[in-house]
DNA sequence: ACCAAATCCGATATTTTTGTCGCATTTTGG
DNA sequence: CCAAAATGCGACAAAAATATCGGATTTGGT
């Protein structure tokens, strides 16, 4: 449901928010940090970077960093970077009728696609870092 | 988020659904309502059928009739039997100490994911056949 | 018994997603 | 100014999802 893509691009910005006091930190760190293919990070990082959630400096102490807070980025913003929501917007079959208004089939599958948007777009990135009783994004020691 | 296959896979259920007085269907049939490539909706259907979702009966006079009753039959059992939906439910990275407890990133995303198939699973066929003023699914006309 | 209608099923093709590689470009420090 | 460290980026490779084709098999009617 979620593509390997999404995985590594929430993995690799919880990665940052967790070292955003560190500056900027470099693909290859990033990568065996998180477990992701350093090559394929690297166009994810990219992507992540087009899409203003991350900055990135080249040359030497270069690398990838956080550009807004984790509290005023969300899990979905992150989605949406790298592998867009797609919502049922027409009908699929382009029926004339269907345009206006969705059939019960559609509408219920856009449903459930709109309460998921919903509950990532209200899951903030240091939401998704802590929580009571439970062991921290990335790091294996409680 | 949803398969090309899920889509043709509940256009076609719902199609037996709307034909259910009819008998067994053939594959070119339901494929020209439906718009589904024909070659591609045989499996679909061989899929369905094995999951015991349809009967299928061979040769003359045969095709493919729904094995339940649509009230019986939800969305979610049509999801599972043509691309079954993933939960998490072990840490995707293997961290030792998340085997137990996922972290907060991955658990929210599960939940999202629960969410979704409980809104499935809640779905029956008939429920997404008929809605008052919302025309019907496969049909131009209301 | 034979023929035509239909699914079954395996092989293959196409497209998208995922992953790799290498080189160009930018930047800092000596 | 040069060398090393880092991303940018385009081409390529592999795997999975989607789609096509053709023949084997089953079945009902005549």
């Amino acid at each position: 449901m979620f593509s390997q893509t999404v995985e590594y691009a929430l993995r690799a910005v919880v990665y940052l928010a967790q070292h955003h006091e560190q500056g900027a930190v470099g693909n290859r760190t990033i990568a065996e940090a998180t477990q992701v293919p350093t090559s394929y990070l690297s166009k994810v990082l990219h992507d992540l970077a087009e899409a203003e959630i991350l900055v990135s400096r080249r040359g030497v102490g270069g690398g990838f960093q956080l550009r807004r807070s984790p509290d005023d980025l969300s899990v979905l913003d992150v989605v949406n970077a790298v592998d867009p929501m797609q919502r049922i917007t027409g009908c699929p079959l382009s029926l004339a009728s269907h345009c206006e208004q969705l059939c019960p089939m559609h509408a219920r599958l856009d449903a459930a696609l709109e309460t998921m948007e919903k509950t990532l777009s209200e899951s903030s990135i240091r939401d998704v870092m802590f929580a009571p009783n439970a062991p921290q994004p990335l790091i294996d020691k409680p």
